[in-house]
DNA sequence: AGATAGTCCTGTGGGC
DNA sequence: TGCCCACAGGACTATC
């Protein structure tokens, strides 16, 4: 399941491989994947496809961009012809694109077989202009030959959308408008950890409701909220009411440990043509400590008189993992 | 405002 | 072997 480092790890691989490529031509093979796209419009359902690869043909994407799970490409149009007659800003438009549960974004040769669950295939030309990349691979001839950015998603939670960009506190100085209610992430430069106390403290609702929350904090799912809480000692039915400054930063210091390590983990694994995602960031079998692990014992008490074993209980749709010795149920429990 | 339930999906794996 | 069903998950919507 992609959380914040996966979808770091597919921002830098599109990064690296497509800043800088114009859009010839936009294939859509399943327009499910498009479910979000121009919500709220009038337009009939062809002209609403219509308007997505209208939308990108011929735009330049620029450089990548992310909070939490959210990750767009802005766009820039062909020089326009001096427009500045009429006065007004020239909105900016973004593709935004949300991994959802099983999405995926491939850099491929064109000539690559389509993927099983291929949904929307964007013809790149023109030449990457990214010099982020090491030297040592992709030299410029190969940066230059016609390459497909593909979209591939098995269960269809992720999608694509074209999105206008509004002004925000995001480092970039703007978020897609379809992406403004989503919380700035921890690994942002501009997180406000003050900020996140006392938007904690004035909920009145569970630990990992809240982790799980986007708009409170982005980019935590399922799995990290469980490792997070490990690791602050945390139950995750604790009332937010009653944290305090130092359990928040506790809490904190163990969502950035569990993203910086998976980060590291999956940040080293994709190669030349394939932007890896999925999830599976190398780091998920290994390193957990607490998702997953129901029965087995918990690698931090396990050598103490209280050894205990990971716990699975039922959690709004999905499950909890949780050590009943490091992790202590509180008295009174909040959902 | 917050809680809850339902919706969107498909592959996997357990039970029979 | 094969069918059925529960389950997994993020984000959004509707309803209370």
């Amino acid at each position: 399941m992609p959380e914040l480092p996966e979808v770091e790890v597919v921002r830098r691989g599109i990064g690296r491989w497509a800043t800088g490529r114009t859009v010839e031509k936009v294939t859509i093979h399943d327009p499910r994947s498009l479910r979000r796209h121009a919500l709220g419009t009038t337009l009939a359902e062809p002209a609403r496809l219509d308007s997505f690869a209208a939308a990108l043909t011929q735009q330049t994407l620029l450089a990548p961009q992310r909070r939490g799970k959210f990750l767009w490409i802005p766009l820039q149009g062909p020089a326009a012809p001096a427009e500045s007659a009429s006065g007004s800003e020239p909105v900016q438009q973004s593709l935004l694109i949300h991994l959802g549960m099983s999405g995926q974004v491939l850099i491929d040769d064109p000539s690559a077989p389509a993927q099983k669950h291929l949904k929307i295939t964007l013809q790149l030309g023109g030449e990457c202009t990214d010099l982020s990349g090491s030297g040592d691979e992709g030299s410029r001839g190969e940066d230059a030959r016609p390459k497909q950015l593909r979209f591939i998603d098995q269960r269809i939670f992720g999608g694509m959308q074209i999105s206008e960009l509004v002004a925000s506190t995001h480092p970039s100085g703007s978020v897609p408008a379809a992406a403004v209610h989503i919380a700035p992430d921890p690994l942002e430069p501009g997180f406000d950890e003050e900020t996140f106390f006392r938007t904690l403290r004035r909920r009145k609702t569970g630990l990992k409701r809240a982790l799980l929350d986007q708009g409170m904090v982005s980019g935590i799912g399922n799995i990290y909220a469980d490792e997070a809480l490990w690791l602050a000692r945390l139950h995750y039915l604790r009332p937010t009411e009653t944290i305090t400054r130092a359990e928040a930063a506790r809490l904190l210091d163990g969502v950035k440990t569990v993203m910086l390590a998976a980060l590291e983990a999956g940040g080293t694994s994709f190669d030349a043509l394939y932007v890896n995602v999925n999830g599976a960031s190398g780091y998920f079998d290994r390193s957990l400590q607490s998702y997953g692990r129901t029965g087995q014992p918990c690698r931090r008490c396990a050598d103490t008189p209280r050894a205990a074993t990971i716990r699975r209980d039922p959690f709004m749709g999905r499950s909890s993992f949780w050590c009943p010795t490091c992790q202590p149920r509180p008295r009174r429990a909040r959902a």
